[in-house]
DNA sequence: TTGTATGCGTTATCAT
DNA sequence: ATGATAACGCATACAA
């Protein structure tokens, strides 16, 4: 048995038939302690260890003693996984959202963090990356009795919501989270999209602007559909004519820069140009921002600007700005507690929430018109 | 036992001694099929089954395609949990850092996620909120056997290591990253700060600029070490001396507005005023633009500005602003196949890598001396 | 080719 | 007050 110590296909060396490096690796992979170890080493039964470490009030003071302190010198930390697998739950809640690297979703899932980790939940995260293909398998994979529950916000490209139905089916506990899948018997939290997009366009009335335009998402999404009813709405209740040449389109919601030049292209070279625009989503918001600084078009001298945004840096970006934030944080702190209290309260009767939370209106004085 | 139908304290109703609820629940709770329900219906042991399951080469083709049929028809999915304790792995990883809502930060997770998906893990998140506290206590959570592995940014308070090194002696397999563990026996992923911040000052120096300030993170960070190294080696290798009063520190990473507030003033109220400052943090570059549009100060007219940002917006800012950008997405990515690496070859000598990523500095040519 | 038995770490149900 | 045993779902060494 000679020591043997070549190079792998990795590039990194591996040893084989090395006592001393075997040595030095048994010692190093500590096994944690366990139970039985315990039970072992002061002579118990593991039943009895079990109890102590509950604390049993059919366990003698000494003997707890003796367990609760042996436990706490060698550091026994309970195995969750064996914990779920007797419990039959594992104490970890799923999040699928869109796009981790997103600043709405990465502060809902701060929010989701915050409660699990208050209520000792574990947060596994995923992404579809917009893919319904890569939606369904990670909706599978944390379905397959991995987690408790699951949070989600849908693709765009999810128009088809059977597979979500076939969780619910399976007993899936689940919350629909912002873009909200068109499904009954689901909770839903989201922002009322509705009134934010009411509130904005109200605010460009007040302030004497009447030629608004709105570029929106993808328009089967819920969220898309909502803010261009609160738009519409608005312009009703104050008896402006809705025009459909003021309403764009981005199919996959300003993410790509082309589709909205192409829009404000449309916008902007028409003969009768609007003198507002309502930003559905925070891609469109920045980059109507970027094509204004390309272009050299002012804001809001020449086109006044209202948009959805959850990017920090957005009241920093254009002075006269004004912003429709939704409380990312907060929303993922309701979903988490929604979700978390049904997981644990299973015999609740199954009225499914709606939750529409507010949306922040981030008013910038200079937004408003000078001569208005 | 008459059903009762009540309002618990959290105003959702409970049921008790309801035969027809409690019905419907338990053909809610679809109890997902096992091995052994297989076997039972198909008149087969277990472990014929688990085999032709894993499609083992003992099976006959008859049984198999029997077993795999039923399987597929009940839509079998092997019980992970029961896997993870059989295998002592659990197949996830841990990931803690500071601030999740952080673009940096969720830029690497994405990354980190897209590699655990690739290779069948889990990622499971947690946040420390710069808290110390709550960094061991989420790092004790996440090892006791339920991740394989943990990558961690350390918070900006940890300046003792011995938690991490306690792990290190348990055999968590772990990763420091970005913000890296002061500590030998550790793998670390993180940018070339030393010549990020070399480079970032000598674009300065290029452009005529010879008054350069500094604004660090706090001064123990280790990326605030290397980044001030940098900026020190770029004026020494261009025989400019190093003023200690053009450097300032922001202990939280100008997280809070007064800190950098305080850098400022100091800076531009002085005599000798710097004409040009390297902003070593996200939140510290954002806070400079900040303080320069509330005290009406042109960039670069007055004061040249060069930050490190992993902010999606920064480059809109200003149009003179050039930006360091840590390559957050690859760092993630490098750091999630190391550890991943790490977890599946345990026989490999354990020879701690260093490595180190060169940052993108996006020069804005506006950011040169119009008389340079 | 298939079946039986054991163990992973824990708790619950029986015993004693 | 404590111990023995079974069970959670799976894989595997060993038997047949």
């Amino acid at each position: 048995m000679n020591p043997s110590i070549y190079a792998n296909d990795t590039g990194l060396f591996v040893v084989k038939n090395c006592n001393f490096i075997t040595q030095s690796f048994n010692k190093m992979k500590f096994e944690a302690i366990t139970i039985k170890d315990i039970a072992k080493a002061l002579g118990l039964s593991n039943s009895t260890v079990s109890r102590a470490i509950r604390d049993s009030y059919q366990i003698s003071a000494e003997t707890k003693q003796r367990v609760l302190s042996y436990a706490k010198e060698h550091n026994y930390r309970p195995n969750p996984i064996a914990l779920s697998l007797k419990e039959k739950r594992s104490r970890s809640i799923g999040v699928l959202v869109s796009e981790i690297a997103n600043s709405f979703f990465s502060q809902a899932i701060d929010g989701i963090e915050s409660v699990a980790q208050e209520k000792g939940y574990n947060v596994i995260i995923a992404q579809s990356k917009e893919d319904i293909l890569r939606e369904n398998s990670s909706l599978d994979y944390l379905a397959s009795r991995s987690v408790d529950g699951i949070i989600l916000s849908v693709s765009s490209e999810t128009e088809d919501f059977s597979h979500i139905q076939g969780l619910y089916d399976r007993g899936m506990h689940m919350v629909s989270f912002d873009r909200i899948v068109n499904f009954d018997k689901i909770h839903k939290v989201k922002t009322d999209n509705f009134q934010a997009s009411y509130d904005a366009t109200t605010h460009f009335i007040k302030n004497g602007y009447k030629e608004i335009a709105c570029i929106s998402n993808a328009p089967f999404l819920s969220i898309s559909q909502e803010r261009l009813e609160g738009y519409k709405s608005a312009l009703k209740a104050h008896k402006i004519k809705i025009e459909d040449r003021l309403i764009q389109f981005c199919a996959h919601g300003g993410l790509i820069y082309k589709e909205v030049e192409t829009a404000m292209n449309t916008l902007m070279r028409s003969k009768k140009k609007p003198n507002a625009i309502l930003a559905c989503s925070d891609k469109i918001t920045t980059n109507i921002v970027r094509y204004c600084q390309q272009t050299k078009i002012a804001i809001p001298q020449e086109v006044a600007l209202v948009g959805f945004s959850n990017l920090v840096l957005t009241d920093l970006l254009v002075p006269s700005l004004s912003i429709v934030m939704q409380p990312a944080y907060e929303m993922g702190r309701v979903a988490a507690e929604l979700l978390i209290h049904n997981i644990e309260n299973k015999n609740v009767v199954k009225q499914f929430e709606n939750i529409n939370m507010p949306a922040i209106l981030h008013q910038r004085a200079s937004s408003a018109k000078k001569d208005a």
